[in-house]
Formats: structure tokens, C-alpha cells, sequence
DNA sequence: CTCATTTGTTAATGATATTCACTTAAATTA
DNA sequence: TAATTTAAGTGAATATCATTAACAAATGAG
């Protein structure tokens, strides 16, 4: 171990591998939906054997957790990346933005999106735990995002969310304590979980839902939902 | 052939063993989960050889959406039945009701309801047609019942809702269509879509979602946002 | 150079869905 | 009733899947 940087070749080697099974892996998805995904597939596909995959995750179960884990964080950066260049203070927008990304990026990558949200699959135990961060990454951003525009000037939140009961109030305290960095207030963590699920039942819907197929495509009823979720915030332009 | 009911006694042997596999199937995703379910485990339990299965349904995924259509039917029929015994005109109390009950029916079949809302399968898209008038009983029962609670006592919707852009407008009415029985007007459709999405919401992210286990279960969040949907509405005990 | 570790192979196991050819039982028809 | 058509079920075979075990080649460290 000479180690000018961290990882010794061997381990520069193994992370490009482990990047390649994925890669084939995504690819495979893209084109032939989530629920195809087969290791003797990827293995072809990088011209090994299929127990060689082995030496890179523990079974099928693990890469698909890796899949999902890279799946939210690549959507919480593309939500970073689309907040990034909008005026820090003009709320209604960069919530319109943020949750019409949401969706954008949703349609961009149904295979992610549904490995992320579908039911496990053939047998596959979500590892919760280890996606959890992840996952929690895009209701941060959406947190954050509501606590700044409260700050700035109060949102108009239903009144029930300032008193929830006590069970409600301490499961989500302990949400709270997720979220080290800065402290979303109770009322809205509570509105920013809503709108999440609200936001993630619509797109659901477009994507694998049992209405009819035409209903939401296009997002036309996303975004009057949008407008209505900032409207009953008292969002206005500024 | 003679013929005096309406199935032969042939036929009528065809239906019970059907109702067998079902059945088995059940017993089968109850103990292991809807992910495992498999032809060979159906059949042993039955004493059967699994290709014999294949004389009742075409392949797996055709019993997978006899088993989603039986799902979604048993579903409307608990949410009828526990509206039947209400009073009619209370329509706060018959909401509540119907939105609780849904959330205990999901919580006492997980199964049925990860089938019915989880990941398509590969291959499966082509099952929705056939699927989609069970699903929309649910969103029937809902919508009529808002229709009702509307005529007696105008409900408070979103204005928003009341002018929908163009292309929301079109594919809302070609949902109306769905429903000959009654018509429910356009602003009432839309909140019922909204409703049942957020409603499903929930549950989905109490059953299988990615956020903390402890935040969801045991529905207090569930029951506030229940509340707060009727105060928004408008509607209060008589 | 030598030895241990890593990475890959081949072969084998047991599970899966599905198809085919064949048999047996039942229902229909002559 | 006898003959014949139809349905239901079996057993063998195919092809796929994930996974494990035993072994060989490459690689890096001392």
C-alpha cells in the first residue's frame, strides 16, 4: 500500500466493475423494464460468467438495493441541480420547479422510479435501512425548501397541523431527528410529507397505475395540483 | 345440455377448482408474501401437477390478474358494505368511514394490495384494460358519495378545480364516461381523484415505503389528514 | 521470487414457468 | 346403449433463473 490517494489500484479496479454491473444493469432495465433484471443477463452483456457477479454483490437482492440507492440519489441531485440557478428567494418558484422535476425526472426514468417504489420484487427483502438515507434526501429538499419560504414569510398551513396528536407528534420528532442539519418544524414536516406522497401518488399513477392511461399523461392535472399546493401555502410570486 | 341453471355441471366443477387455485394462491402470498408466488406451490398444495394448472389459466400473469380483479372487487364490496348500515345523509360520517375502511382493508390484505398496486410485471401492461373497471368501483363508491354529499349541501372545492385547462378537462370527461350510472361533475371527479391518490398514498408508504416504519403505522397521521380532507370540503356532522 | 489474496472460470443444484405428447375420465351424440 | 368427441390431468422435456462449490489464473505484497 503505496496509497498517494485512498484506494490502491486493486480497488480503483473493483469500484470501475462495480460501476459497469450497474450500468449494465440499468441499461438492461431501460430496455426491458425493471422486472427483467437477471444477473446471467448483465453477466453476458460484460462478456463474464454469472457467478463472477458474485465477487461484486453478496446476490441479486444486494444489487438491486444498490440500484435503488443510486436511483434517489441521482434524483435528489438532478433536484439540487434544477433549485441551483433560481433566486433564492422567490419560493413559489423553486417549489414549482423542484416538484415539477420531480416528476420530469420520474418520467425520465420509469425503471428507477418503479425499482424505487414498486413492490419488492421475486423475493426481494427491501433493505429499508440501508435506502432510507437516500430516500430521505428528496423529502429534505423539499423540507428545507418550505422551511426557508416560512422563514421568510409564514406559510399558510392547516391549523390541525399544529396540534397533531401525540402519537403523530412523536413519530414525527423522531423524523425530525433525521435531519440533523437544520430543524424543520413539526406543521411543516407534516405538509412536506403530504405533499411528497401527493406528488409520488400522481406520478404512480401516470406510470403504473390502473386508470385509464390517458387521464394524467402529459402532467396537465400534476400541475394544477402543484399551483394548488402553493396556492393553499399563500405562495405568491413576490 | 339440460340446462336448468345456467352452467353445466361441467362448468360448474370448472368454477369451483378455479376458486381452488385462487384460494391456494391466497393461502400461498398470506404466508410468504405476494412476491412468492409460484405455479409449482399452488399446485402441490392442491395435489396437482403444475401443468395441469394450465388448463384454468393461460399462464402465470393471467392468474395474477384474476387474483388483482378478485382483489379490487373485494375491496369495493367492504367498502359497500360498511357504508350500508350508516346514515344516509350523513356524509361526513359516511366519508370518514370510507376512507377508514379502505385503510383497514389494505392493512388486513397486504397482499392483495401490494398486487394491486405494486410494480407491473414484465409483460403485464396489457392486463390494465381488464383490470380497470374492478379498480374503478373504488373510485365509484367515492365519487358517488361526494356527488351525494354536493347535492345536498354544495361541498368547498378548490376554485381551481371548477376550470381545468383544456386537456384536463377532456380526459376528465372521457372518465366520466366510465360511469353511466350517475354523473359526477367534473370539480367532484377531479377531488376524487385527489383523494383516493393521497389516501392511497398513505397506506402505500405505511405498507412498503422507504420513510421510517414507525412514522405511518398505526394511522394517526392517517386519520388527521382524513379530518383535515373533510374540513376542507366543508363538511361537518349534521 | 514466493506466498496469499483477488478475480475469474466451469460444473452442479434446485427452483422456476412453460410446452408437448399421451392417458384417462366425462359428457355428448348417434 | 355404444361410439365418439371433449376436458382434465400426468410425466417428461426445455429453458431460464439464482446460487454454491471447487478449482485455476492473475495480481500485489513482502
Amino acid at each position: 500500500m503505496h496509497s498517494t490517494s485512498s484506494l490502491s489500484r486493486r480497488e480503483r479496479l473493483r469500484e470501475t466493475t462495480i460501476e459497469e454491473i450497474k450500468e449494465a444493469a440499468r441499461q438492461q432495465m431501460a430496455e426491458q423494464g425493471a422486472a427483467a433484471l437477471s444477473l446471467g443477463a448483465i453477466a453476458r452483456a460484460m462478456g463474464m460468467t454469472t457467478p463472477a457477479l458474485y465477487r461484486y454483490f453478496e446476490n441479486r437482492d444486494a444489487l438491486v438495493t444498490a440500484l435503488i440507492i443510486d436511483a434517489y440519489h441521482s434524483l435528489a441531485d438532478t433536484l439540487e441541480d434544477a433549485l441551483a440557478p433560481l433566486p433564492a428567494t422567490d419560493y413559489a418558484l423553486r417549489l414549482q420547479t423542484l416538484l415539477l422535476s420531480y416528476r420530469l425526472w420520474a418520467l425520465q426514468h420509469p425503471q428507477d422510479y418503479t425499482l424505487c417504489h414498486g413492490a419488492p420484487l421475486a423475493g426481494y427483502e427491501g433493505a429499508a435501512d440501508a435506502i432510507r438515507p437516500a430516500a430521505l434526501r428528496t423529502l429534505k429538499i423539499i423540507g428545507f425548501l418550505l422551511t426557508e419560504a416560512d422563514a421568510a414569510s409564514p406559510l399558510h398551513l392547516p391549523p390541525s397541523y399544529f396540534q397533531p396528536p401525540a402519537p403523530v407528534r412523536e413519530t414525527l420528532e423522531a423524523l425530525q431527528g433525521v435531519f440533523p442539519e437544520r430543524d424543520i418544524p413539526i406543521p411543516l414536516l407534516t405538509f412536506t410529507i403530504m405533499t411528497w406522497i401527493q406528488v409520488h401518488g400522481l406520478i404512480w399513477q401516470e406510470l403504473s397505475g390502473h386508470l385509464p392511461a390517458r387521464l394524467l399523461q402529459g402532467g396537465a392535472l400534476y400541475q394544477m395540483e402543484v399551483q394548488l399546493i402553493c396556492q393553499r401555502l399563500g405562495l405568491a410570486l413576490p
